[in-house]
Parts: structure tokens; C-alpha cells; sequence
DNA sequence: GAATTAATTAAACAATCGTTCATTTAATCT
DNA sequence: AGATTAAATGAACGATTGTTTAATTAATTC
């Protein structure tokens, strides 16, 4: 079956990335097959082939659609001038969309290591664009005389790291909704930066 | 040759596990193969099953011992009463930790989910009496009125996942030693929970 | 509607996987 | 020293790996 206006063809290969993503994100890129792929496909392993040439090829068109995506999405979003307001539309624009693609974010975080080295240098660039973008914006509170750390590079790499990690555990229909935790990050990393939140009530009824 | 005396069978045990780990760390669980670790063992790989029933129980040896090392040191550590002291000491603990053993942090970390159900349940036990110690630290903290922050449980995690991050960007020799890491990472917990961190002075000359 | 082109299948490829096992080698015990 | 036991080997097991290829099926083009 012949498709050259490549709009059913289209509809196979976004089905294939699709089915690859959930695989990868719950087994692990080594230890997910062809066949599996396929097989969630409901197409024989073989006809893969006619999609992606290999098994990398899938993995990197995963990554670089994911890590295109987000930095298209966070040049999208408004930024304030001010640093606290940039910062805070930052960090609420990253809790918010890692807990949307929680799949994507997880692949494009554990997989790295099982890229070759061009493509993996090819992502690389692309994760340091975003990081640059933050250091952007604590550059500029720090200029403005609007934050207090210690070092910039650490300090955006130390934000990131807390934000991803969101991710680890956050479940929906738990104790916390989407809006709670990025109202807490905000707090977060605004006080990291040295700034004194808004903060509602402190709580002591927690579970520990 | 049999060793009942267990020395000399102990090293190869041991060797096995070090082999594996950086192997592991490197290629990942499922990308490493048991001729693998045998070859770089010195050894064929028959001989691993002296030793190891399964490749997973490998796998499982090595996330065991990090978590009850891991959790040994932590409590040989002292605990001051004061909560942003506690806090402190549990920052240096960890920062220290991970950077001195980034090959058990990441396979600990990252294979998680190689793990089957049974040894997977057993190793978050683990992970999850560390978590519970700085939920502790904290509690303590809000209690204490020395501590400002709106969720103990979240607060946690994001502390926890902003200092193993650590482990993904540092190299030594690079441009900040171990003690200027650990330094810039107690501020950084300080002002998580709401302390006024002692800075030395302002930077401004990163790189963007 | 015939010709062409694209997609799909099913079988096969060599390579490698984790694991087992009979055998050999070597250390310990009596 | 001889018996025993542990460890290491090397070959083999069946299963599975990513990928290729020839044949078949179906859709598009002229």
C-alpha cells in the first residue's frame, strides 16, 4: 500500500514513537525489543524498517522531537523583565510541562547514556540551550541586585535537578494536585535565590 | 581450588561486584552482558555463577550494599539538635557521599526499575529510610519555628533531588573543588527551608 | 484498468544473550 | 600423600537480539 501523500505513513511512524516512548520510559531502552515495538504496533518487526533504519534511529527521533518541543514551547512563554517574575514563569513553565510529558522527560533523562556519541552530543547541545536560558535569568538577578547566590552555573544546575525530580514521584490523584506542587516549587526556588516567598500557612500535619 | 578460609573466593566476589558496577554505571544494567564482567574479571563466564546465581542478583548486590553502606554513614554521622545544624551536616553528608562514590549513586539511581518486584520493594525500603531522615530534620525544623516551608514530604524530595544531581555535572578538576561544591550546596539547602545563608560575596564573572 | 510504487509480511540471518554442565585444575583437610 | 572439595574452564543449550530480504498485498498514478 503505496502513500505518497504521507499522511497515513505519518500516522505509523507518530504510532511507532508513540508505542517506542512507553516502552522505553517503563523498560528501558536496552531492554526493549524490535519486536515488542512492533508487536505494540500490531505490525510485524520487519515492517519497522520502512519507518526508522535502526533501533538508535527510534531513540533519537524520540529525544530530539522531545528536547525541539520543550524549547520551543519555553520560547513561547512571556518573559518578564523582571528576574523574581521571569524566574517564577520559568519554574512554574517547567513543573508544569515535565509533569505533562512525564514519559518524554524520563527517556530523554535516562536514555542519554545509550545515544551514540553524535547524536548524543546533538542533545546535549540542545539540553545546555535550556540550561543557558536559566543561568540567563539569574545572571540578570544578580546583576539587578535582585537575587542572592553563591554561583551561577551551580545554582541553575541545582534548580533544574530539584524541578526534574518532580518526576520521580509525583503521581496524580495523590495528596497533591498539579497546582499545589507548582505553587510550592515557586517557593522553592524563589528561596533559593534568596527570596522570600509568599508563603500561605506552614504545615505540620504531614506524613513523616 | 577450594577456599574454605572464604579469603581469596571474598576477593572475587568483590571484584565481580566492582567490575559490574562500573560497567553498569557506564552501559547500563540491560546493555551489559555477563561476558562482559567475566572478561573484564579476568575470567569466563561460567565462573560468575560461582559466585552470583543470576545477573540480577548482581544487580541486587550492588544496590543492597550502597543503600546499607549508604545509610550506615549516615547514622555514624553525628546529629546536632539544632535543626539548621542537623540540616547542614546532612547536606555535607550527602554532597560528600555522592561525589565520593558516583558510580553506586547512579546504578542505584538508574536501574531501579531492572530490578524485579521483590528486590525493587526491598532497596525503596532503603531509599526511603534516607528520605525519611531529612523528613525528620525537617519536621523537627517547622516545629522548631526555625524552618519556613510549605510541604515537609515535597520539600524533601526536592532537597534530595537537587544534591544528587550533583552527580551528573561534576568532574574533578573542573573549575570548583569538592569543599566549594559542599559550601555552595548548604546555602543552597539553607535557603530552601528559609535560613539566611552565610555568602562571601557575590559572583559575576560565569560563564553564560 | 494497467503500471507503478509503497507498505507489510514472514522467514531467515548471524550474533549474542543468560545460564547449565561435565570436566579439568588447584587448594584444603585428614 | 591421598581424599575431598571448591573454583575455573570451555563447550553447549535454547531463546532472543537487530536487521535483511524476497515475496505478497494494497494503494496511487497514468
Amino acid at each position: 500500500m503505496a502513500r505518497t501523500t504521507g499522511s497515513i505513513g505519518k500516522e505509523t511512524e507518530k504510532r511507532i514513537l508513540r508505542e517506542a516512548l512507553t516502552l522505553f520510559a517503563h523498560n528501558g531502552y536496552a531492554a526493549v525489543s524490535m519486536r515488542q515495538i512492533a508487536t505494540n504496533c500490531k505490525i510485524q518487526a520487519g515492517g519497522l524498517y520502512n519507518y526508522f533504519p535502526t533501533k538508535q534511529a527510534i531513540l533519537y527521533g524520540l529525544m530530539k522531537t522531545h528536547m525541539q518541543d520543550l524549547l520551543k514551547a519555553l520560547h513561547e512563554e512571556s518573559r518578564p523583565d523582571n528576574p523574581a517574575q521571569a524566574l517564577e514563569a520559568f519554574t512554574r513553565f517547567h513543573i508544569r510541562y515535565h509533569i505533562d510529558k512525564p514519559e518524554e522527560v524520563f527517556v530523554a533523562y535516562m536514555e542519554l547514556r545509550n545515544l551514540e556519541p553524535e547524536p548524543y552530543s546533538e542533545i546535549m547541545k540542545l539540553r545546555q540551550q535550556y540550561e543557558r536560558f536559566l543561568r540567563g535569568i539569574l545572571r540578570d538577578g544578580l546583576q539587578a541586585d535582585a537575587f542572592q547566590l553563591d554561583d551561577v552555573p551551580v545554582t541553575a544546575m541545582a534548580i533544574i535537578s530539584m524541578m526534574t525530580g518532580v518526576n520521580t514521584w509525583f503521581r496524580y490523584g495523590g495528596r497533591l494536585g498539579v497546582e499545589d506542587i507548582e505553587k510550592i516549587y515557586v517557593n522553592l526556588v524563589l528561596s533559593v535565590v534568596g527570596l522570600e516567598p509568599a508563603r500561605e500557612k506552614p504545615r505540620l500535619e504531614e506524613v513523616v
